[in-house]
Parts: C-alpha cells; structure tokens; sequence
RNA sequence: GAGUCAGUAGCUCAGCUGGUAGAGCAACGCCCUUUUAAGGCGUGGGUCCAGGGUUCGAAUCCCUGCUGACUCACCA
C-alpha cells in the first residue's frame, strides 16, 4: 500500500538517496561504541579537570543551528540532551570539505541517528558542549518529528495531542522527556516492590493466564479459544484461585507481578489489561497484612524518591505509616451520619435512596453497601486509609471475621479517592468456600454479570487443606499514578488500549477465529 | 452505553454572521566560525477527518459516520 508522501518525507528520501551516493551507508551495520552519555558529562564535566577529552556518544540529532563554516546542534541520548560544536574544518581536516558542507549541513535531518567522537568544553555562554572531531551517521529517519522547543522551562510548540501520543509513543516519548520520566519511575516503583518482596524472601511465581475457569475477582472476561483442544479459555481476571493452590502446595509465600483482563468499560482508571501485584504469606491474618502494606509502600516511596511526602492531585501525600483506619461501618458513619450496620437489604435500599445513590434490583445487600461507600466515603478520602471488615455478600473469598457477624476479615487500601489495594485473612474452609460460590452463582441469576464461576477444582485444592494465610492485590498501574501524579492510567501505560486507526486488512478471518463471544 | 467538545500544512494553532486557506516553528534556497525558542533575506508546502445535503458558492450551516478527549453510567 503506497501513501501520499509529505512535501519533508520526500526531501527525506532524496537525501537518502544522495547519502548513498557519497558512498555512505545510512543504517550500518556496525556498531558504535560509546563511551559516555549526555547527563553524566552535564553533571560531571568540570573545565579545570578537564576530563571528557575522549568521548564518543550517540543518540538522535534534535536540533541543528548553523552559522555557516560552524554549527551547533543537539544530540538526545537515552540519558539526555547535549549541545554539539561542529566546525567544518575539524571534521573535514583535508580539502575535502563535503563531509560538513554536504553530509552535515544539507543532508542530514533532525531526527537522524547519529555517533560522535570528540571532547568536551565550555561554550563562551557557558554551556557544556562536545567539540566534535569525527561524526558518524547510524541511521537515517524518513520522518520528520515534531519541533517541541524551549526556553527558561516554558515549552513551545509542544506535541500534546493524545491520540497522536498514545498512537505514536515512540514519537511522545523522543519529544516529551517528562513522559519518559514517569515511565522510569513506572520501572523503578515495580523494581523496589520486588526488592522488598524478594528480601522478605517470598517466592516470585508465575501462573496461567489462559485460564478454563475465570476467578479470583468480580469481572467480566475475555473469552477465546484454543484449537488443539477444542476448548474456550478465559483471560485472567486475577490469579487469586492459582497462587492459593501454591500455598496448598506447601509454599508458604508467593507473589506475582500479573497482567489481568476484564472486560469492561474504560476510562482515565481502567484499561482492559492492567498490572496487579498479588501476594500470599501462609499463616498471617490482614491485620499482619496492613502493616505489611504500610511498610511496603514507605520502602517504594523512599526508595524511588528518596522522601515519604509526595504532591498528589495538588494535596500532600504523606506514605509514613501508621495509615488511618475505619470500618466500612465506622467510615459510612463519619461521612453520611448513618449507622448501617443493623440494616437489612430494605432498608438499606432506603437509605440508598435518600443518600441519592443510583443502585438497581439485581444488588444485594454487600452491593448495595459497596455503593453508599463508593458514592459518600472513597472520593473523600485522600491521604492512606485502610477501610476494614466487609459485608460478607461482597467478599466470597475472604474469610468470616472472628468476632463480627455477618462480616469478613478485609481491607481496602483507600489513596487520593481510589482502591490501591485488597487484602483478606483467607478463606480456607471448603465448605464455606462452596457455600459462598454458590451464593455468587444466585446473583448470577439476579442478573449480576460479575458474579463468580464455581471453580471445583479449587474447592478440591481446598479440601486437601490450605494453611491460614492473608492475601494481598496491588494495582501497579494506580500506584503508579499516585506517585507520578498522572491523571490519567494512559500516562503510565506505554501502549494504552485504543481502536485501530483502521480496520486491520486481511484481519477479519483471523478473528472470526479467534474471538467467540 | 449517553452527553459535551474537538479533528485545518510535519508540529502548535488562527480562519467572524458562507465568498474558495493563513501564522509561528519545521522544510527548501542564499548569507553567517561560540549559537541555544540563534539570526537575516527569499521560496514552496493543504483530500480543511470521511460521505451525503442545503446553496450560485461550504473549512464554515445541516445530517450520517470515523477517531479522540472530558463528564456521566458501568467497573468491589
């Protein structure tokens, strides 16, 4: 399929063309060592030492600014931007001028790959630049990227469209250095976690994601097909049910970094597949597992940003622990005047009602408590709260509270507005566990689309016994958010899910076969 | 799923109650050996998201569709 070219495309091509010409090759095969990178000169290069003598240093040239027998330019490196000083007669030190005169001036383009070697100086305005000697081309850019500018901190020109950015992100990412940033701290924030979980000496496992049955969550899933078996699989909506069947096993602490999928709506929270850390220790309760997570989330927010105070939404985030905690009861209470932990599922229809609170027939009485909470306490609760102890109906895989009729031992980890985190003391009883599926499957009836499968093998896993133990889910994308203060998951997801720009040719039977539903 | 807004040059945007498209940057040509949103002079570049309609005439008004953002609904 042949496309219009752009007026630049086409001056593109020619200097391509012409580069050939000269006998160079645009994309050699060879490599270009580097033996230094644009931050690490800025920060380090000092003109009485006068070290960085012998650089060599690739990366795309962003910039060029030409005063006729000498330039500057900018060169961009995974670490940064420096300014680069080509004077025509240091490249070409023979007669043979072509090298600057055509080569560098006419023929290559911003965008370009390019490797230098040279030394480093300090321009009369005092900025850190590296005097090129030699200037070697690595890959030619048939495209022209987008001009962003800028001086004293105010950007010019920036490329901020988001489809183009969320479509294009390699583009997003070599033009808007703040999108790069939050996606190091994306890394960063994984890596820390993993760090404190793996020195905790927890094992990190992994588990199936193309699963016979769905479970572990409230969700609804994607549905596809395997050949060989003739058989519908799902895409996981947790790993809940498999990570318990390892604590059976007799591993006494498992964890995983999980993609999930549920299909379902989205929006600047939601993106059909999200990351969630889930993590299991044997012979622990949710109350060992709420200083778990408090000591967890100080550990990532000191270790990635060196404090335990971030800006969130404008607010002051404060991660040092203890966090504050309420009962759902307790919180429902401090924020509507209602004490609902006597109602039943009439009356709390009622109060939904006065509160102003949309619920429809098909909720039951943990839903509709689910929604009063939602609706009256979550947005309001801004700095780290735990809210505990849950109505039974809502949490089928948690276990009864010791004390509290009708409740189960569970937490949600409540931060700017939103869930961060889940955690239960588990439910290891089979009989109960049944009991419970069972129940989901009447809300199934009701019309509840989440409801949960009946998974029997995990009830067998059950019944051959699983140590007591507490379960946590961390979404990773949320937390992410917070500590970056994006507004949006599609900030911190590199590819976030968007219709194709077209229908993809030659796709349709390929997804007549993939895709049942 | 509903509502609101948006889609014009490579990028960021103007374009009034309808008269046939503009700026800055980028590109191209020339000048310039310490510039940094470099500068000076000059030049080119458009499926105005797509398809219909109204009209002598549509980027502009109307309808349909596509794509996106936001809000709401849904989503423990």
């Amino acid at each position: 399929m042949s496309r219009a070219l752009s007026e630049q495309e086409i001056v593109r091509r020619e200097n391509l063309k012409k580069i050939r010409e000269m006998g160079i090759d645009p994309f050699p095969a060879e490599p270009f060592e580097v033996n230094a990178h644009a931050r690490e000169i800025k920060e380090n290069y000092s003109e009485e030492k006068k070290n960085y003598q012998e650089v060599r240093l690739s990366g795309r040239l962003m910039m060029k600014r030409i005063m006729g027998k000498a330039s500057f330019a900018e060169l961009q490196d995974a670490s940064g931007k420096i300014q680069l000083y080509v004077a025509r007669d240091e490249i070409c030190p023979g007669e043979d001028k072509s090298l600057y005169n055509v080569l560098f001036k006419k023929l290559l383009d911003i965008g370009d790959i390019i490797g230098v070697e040279g030394f480093v100086f300090t321009t009369k305005t005092g900025e850190i630049t590296v005097h090129v000697k030699k200037l070697k081309l690595l890959s030619k850019s048939l495209r022209p990227l987008p001009i962003v500018k800028e001086k004293d901190g105010k950007v010019f020109d920036a490329f901020t469209d988001p489809q183009q950015r969320y479509r294009m992100r390699y583009v997003d990412l070599t033009v808007n250095p703040h999108v790069r940033e939050n996606f190091i701290r994306r890394s960063q924030i994984m890596q820390a976690m993993r760090e404190f979980l793996l020195n905790k000496g927890y094992l990190e496992v992994e588990t199936p994601i193309l699963q016979p049955i769905y479970g572990g969550a409230a969700a609804r899933p994607f549905k596809t097909h395997h050949h060989t078996l003739d058989q519908t699989f799902y895409l996981r909506i947790a790993n809940e049910l498999y990570l318990k069947r390892l604590l059976v096993g007799g591993f006494d602490s498992v964890f995983e970094f999980a993609k999930d999928f549920r299909n379902e709506g989205m929006d600047r929270f939601h993106n059909p597949e999200f990351t969630q850390m889930e993590l299991y220790v044997a012979y622990t309760d949710y109350i060992w597992m709420m200083h778990l997570v408090e000591e967890m989330l100080q550990y990532i927010v000191k270790r990635v940003f060196g404090k335990s105070t971030l800006t969130v939404g404008g607010h002051e985030i404060s991660f040092e622990g203890p966090f504050q905690r309420y009962t759902m009861y307790e919180s429902i209470e401090k924020f509507t005047g209602i004490d609902i932990s006597e109602m039943d599922e009439k009356a709390l229809r009622e109060i939904a009602g006065k509160l102003h609170v949309e619920v429809d027939p098909s909720m039951g009485k943990g839903k509709l408590i689910d929604e009063i909470f939602g609706e009256k306490v979550e947005p309001y609760l801004t700095d780290p709260t735990f809210i505990t102890d849950y109505p039974i109906e809502m949490s089928p895989l948690a276990k009864k509270h010791r004390e509290k009729e009708g409740l189960v031992e569970r937490f949600e980890l409540i931060v700017n507005g939103k869930e961060l985190a889940n955690a239960f003391s588990e439910l290891n009883d089979p009989i109960d566990q049944r009991q419970r599926f069972e129940a989901q499957l009447e809300l199934g009836k009701r019309g509840d689309e989440e409801a949960m499968m009946l998974d029997e093998d995990f009830i067998r896993a059950l019944e051959f016994g699983m140590p007591p133990a507490s379960g946590l889910g961390i979404g990773i994308d949320r937390l992410t958010m917070i500590l970056t203060n994006s507004k949006s998951i599609q900030d911190v997801l590199f590819f976030p899910q968007m219709r194709p720009e077209k229908p993809a040719e030659g796709a349709a039977g390929v997804e007549e076969e993939t895709q049942a539903e």
